[in-house]
DNA sequence: GCGCTTTCTGTAAGCGCTTTCCGGGTGCTA
DNA sequence: TAGCACCCGGAAAGCGCTTACAGAAAGCGC
């Protein structure tokens, strides 16, 4: 016999002789409830097996236990490490994950968003650069808007145009500068840049930081200089097979994410190129694997986990006056064997 | 003004001026509703940034969706390979997916099943090796048999022992014995064997599948040569440097996973060894970066996303006698430059 | 134009839980 | 033993939605 296929609080409480008040709170510990009936309770919902109704709990006005996280890709090692910094605090917290790739689709984004609302999840992260592009832009803040409005928190990593929202913001522009110098100390005056699509902020902030600082020692980086191709491994061995196709004229080639190094690494290999000797490869995130390359890449050590730790706590604090706050983390050079010095 | 935080669908069909009913028939296109009245809906709603309450929709009888996956670590790029493919899955079902990790920790995954219980998820998948502990099997079979009477649908990957559910196998046995062959034909005769915890299906499977086709060939494999660690590239790190302080006796290292092989890798290169030259070494999983590393990794590979693909496709799949479908997932090595042939 | 079917639309119940508001024990004080 | 405060347990309301159920309106044939 089983007329409904859950056991309810109402099952519980009839099983414990008791009313679902008193079952309630005996299993939330709101109120004192005498020993005798708490035991009893218990008991009874573990025999039963029973679960509270995560939805029937919200509704009636407990506290949400979920944070909505939206990214690019989980399967990126650049997101996983992010995420993986979420999970710990969340864990901590007792809090569940609602991760949700968007496959760096802007519409899928926005679509998730509206999800995350209807669960009325207690905060979104929003991991990953933005789109520059203003319809998504409209799009995300009306469904962001009334989200905030309606107490929900919100933390952004790696974005910062229009959304005025809390911010964890990777220092990218000063990043990709600290990287253009380390490798002009280096001896490189010709570079190569392998960028992903140009409409994600982040692509933008490193290449011009990246430019900015070449142009202030003098060094040129035209525009055929930058080879723009997907956000991946694959796009960076396109690029980098670009490149080469056109006459490899760079000493140093940036990628301005290791995803896209490691693609680009593999394309001078196929190519019987090697680094660092024929030419040297820097990248940026220090995503974990990267130390582990032959060679190890030169790279702008951003702390991962941290970014997503810093995110979600951001979200998890309280912020009375709903100003913004904007949280830098630095990178880090990291001078590894992928790059050598210009002789 | 804003009595309450979120508009409702009271708020709409009050705007709208109809009643609650016609405005969620109207939003969900359950009945015909005049068009004259449904815009008049639409429009409210959209005037009031109205989203429907998840929460509220799901007691209400409606189809939860959400499917939840418990792994132990999204930061592995095994499980973000896995994790990717059941992602893609979701997305084109509309499914939201809530991703606990669990470091490993048996508990931490029993209370994970239980809050996914709570949010009456869709279903539940578990990914990644279960442990042999029979304190934990009957911990989680009580929270996952409920669940499942409840008309919950559970599909794991990686597990077998005592879950009578839905399971997508990859052939750990038959792999590991397909690599030991593969390796005994290029000549090798003396293993190292890197593993992770015992306690781990997995693991013991893959060593058993690769000591018992090296006993058929008369190679034998002493339990001092199997080295014990965590499963992570660390754990990699520290068996190969334990390998190589008892004395290198081995010409082939088989690591069961490809994260400890990078470890090992790593170790090997820090003692000046060179792979494969001094030393083959040889992984499992094929995970993508392998194949971008100097010198690539020879592993079985397996399906990484389909894995996932499989396990969701699974799960939301009706099953009507409920008894267990088991999909097998074979690997298949592939020889890479790691290894060589022993002279 | 009447009565029947066909289409909508509104009313109301109920999903499972928390929580406020009371009433009835209990224990302590006088 | 009476009186008071204090606890604790129960009844009931209500969270926001879906969905029978029933009633109103409209369409049809005769």
């Amino acid at each position: 016999m089983q007329p409904r296929p859950h056991s309810t609080l109402e099952d519980v409480a009839k099983a414990a002789g008791v009313s679902a008040a008193t079952a309630s709170r005996a299993l939330n510990g709101t109120t004192q409830v005498r020993p005798h009936l708490r035991d009893r309770v218990l008991q009874a919902a573990g025999e039963l097996a029973y679960t509270p109704n995560a939805h029937a709990r919200a509704l009636a006005g407990a506290a949400h236990r979920t944070v909505g996280v939206i990214c690019h890709d989980v399967s990126d090692p650049y997101f996983a490490a992010v995420a993986g910094g979420i999970m710990r605090v969340a864990s901590d917290h007792d809090l569940l994950v609602t991760l949700a790739s968007t496959f760096r689709d802007p519409e899928r984004e926005v679509a998730y968003v509206s999800m995350l609302r209807a669960e009325r999840a207690a905060a979104i992260l929003l991991i990953g650069s933005g789109f520059e592009n203003p319809d998504w832009e409209r799009a995300l803040s009306a469904e962001l808007e009334p989200y905030l409005q309606g107490g929900g928190r919100v933390a952004v990593v790696s974005r910062h145009r229009s959304l005025r929202v809390d911010t964890v913001l990777p220092e990218n522009r000063a990043g990709a500068a600290a990287m253009a110098r380390a490798l002009l100390d280096l001896g490189h005056r010709r570079f190569a840049v392998l960028a992903g699509p140009r409409t994600l902020t982040t692509v933008a902030d490193r290449i011009a930081g990246f430019r900015d600082e070449l142009r202030k020692a003098g060094v040129p980086l035209r525009t055929a200089d930058i080879v723009e191709n997907t956000f991946t491994r694959d796009g960076g061995y396109a690029a980098m097979t670009e490149v080469l196709s056109r006459g490899l004229g760079a000493t140093c080639v940036f990628a301005v994410t290791d995803v896209m190094a490691i693609g680009a690494l593999a394309a001078l290999r196929d190519h019987g190129l090697s680094v660092p000797e024929d030419v040297s490869v820097a990248g940026f995130d220090d995503i974990p694997i990267v130390r582990d390359l032959a060679p190890p890449l030169t790279t702008v050590a951003l702390p991962l986990p941290q970014l997503g730790e810093r995110a979600i706590e951001l979200a998890l604090t309280d912020n009375p006056g709903r100003r913004r706050r904007i949280h830098r983390m630095a990178g880090e050079v990291v001078l590894r064997a992928s790059t050598a010095k210009v002789l």
